[in-house]
DNA sequence: TGAGATACATCAAGTGCTTGATGAAGACCA
DNA sequence: TGGTCTTCATCAAGCACTTGATGTATCTCA
């Protein structure tokens, strides 16, 4: 809220916070530093979180596919798994049949410690669900998964390519 | 439903897959993949169209507020007004009454690269209206306006930490 | 009126992640 | 069987953003 005289917000009707790109996009930025403050008090960023739930979920997946998972570079997941390596909470294991493959694998140290963040990430879940009520919650998860399935089918508009463009191209 | 586990039996995928967070980090998270691609193909990355865009709907916002609102620090939003000003997009006003404070607002060429990017975003937009239906989209927009503002009245669990609980926030 | 509180802006230093490029190994197929 | 394609991993360089700290201006209240 601003110093303007007047309590009337002077948000003059823009049909931009109708969007549910604005709002899925304000939802999650708030509900990740919601859950990032806590995490960081146990010693557990966020981005740790991310690779210690997924191999939870998956166990024994490559860095590649957990890149693609929590949404960065396998450059950036390289960087996270030495960290996690170093620290005892993960391992790396060959792969059987392709041995310039590394697997993924979660240690009791790493279980314990996610253990730890799982107490709070899924207390803000219960929040969540307990505020929405139980039937919005469903209805809310159902429509999120809606849209994750048919975004990949959205092809972007074309913006006068040829003029704008010259030649590039990937 | 499954008959419950133990009930710190290590949490499964399906169970992770269930909740409401994380259906929302992936969907949040392929939709900003998903647009900006396009977004850079014009030349505007999204961090610089969260500004203009921010600009549009709250003209004389300051940096500080603009950074809560799309959720980076002040100092990181000085660098992309450093820059949107150098390219002409933005400028900088000093506020009438506070005189240390800065005003943002658009400029014409800033409005009009706003526009070639609003041409991609509202048709990624009208894409998840047509996918969902009139009525699914309206209560996708409802759910997630609710978690919105049921967000900052979680208060993290206390991990056997030292400090007592405060009784409320507010 | 003047001390403390609050909010904005900005400087400096460090970190995390990105784009770009390279090498190695299994998969596909004539 | 050898060429081509795809995927994984990793090196190197650069940039965007963060944490931490400082200075300034306005507001609050004794």
């Amino acid at each position: 809220m601003s110093s303007s005289p007047a309590p009337d917000a002077p948000i003059t009707g823009e049909q931009i916070f109708t969007r549910v790109a604005w709002a899925l996009r304000r939802a999650d930025l708030n509900l990740q530093t919601a859950k990032e403050r806590p995490l960081r008090e146990i010693g557990i960023p966020g981005s740790h979180y991310s690779v210690l739930i997924s191999l939870q979920v998956t166990p024994g997946v490559t860095a590649a596919e957990l890149a693609r998972v929590i949404g960065v570079t396998p450059q950036a997941v390289a960087l996270l798994v030495a960290k996690l390596t170093a620290s005892g909470m993960i391992e790396r294991r060959t792969h059987p049949r392709h041995r310039s493959v590394q697997e993924l694998h979660l240690t009791d140290a790493g279980r314990e410690e996610l253990a730890k963040a799982e107490y709070i990430v899924s207390d803000l879940e219960r929040h969540i669900r307990d505020s929405l009520g139980d039937k919005s919650y469903r209805q809310l998860r159902e429509l999120l998964g809606q849209v994750i399935d048919e975004l990949p089918n959205w092809v972007p508009p074309q913006t006068d390519r040829g003029t704008v463009d010259p030649a590039a191209d990937q």
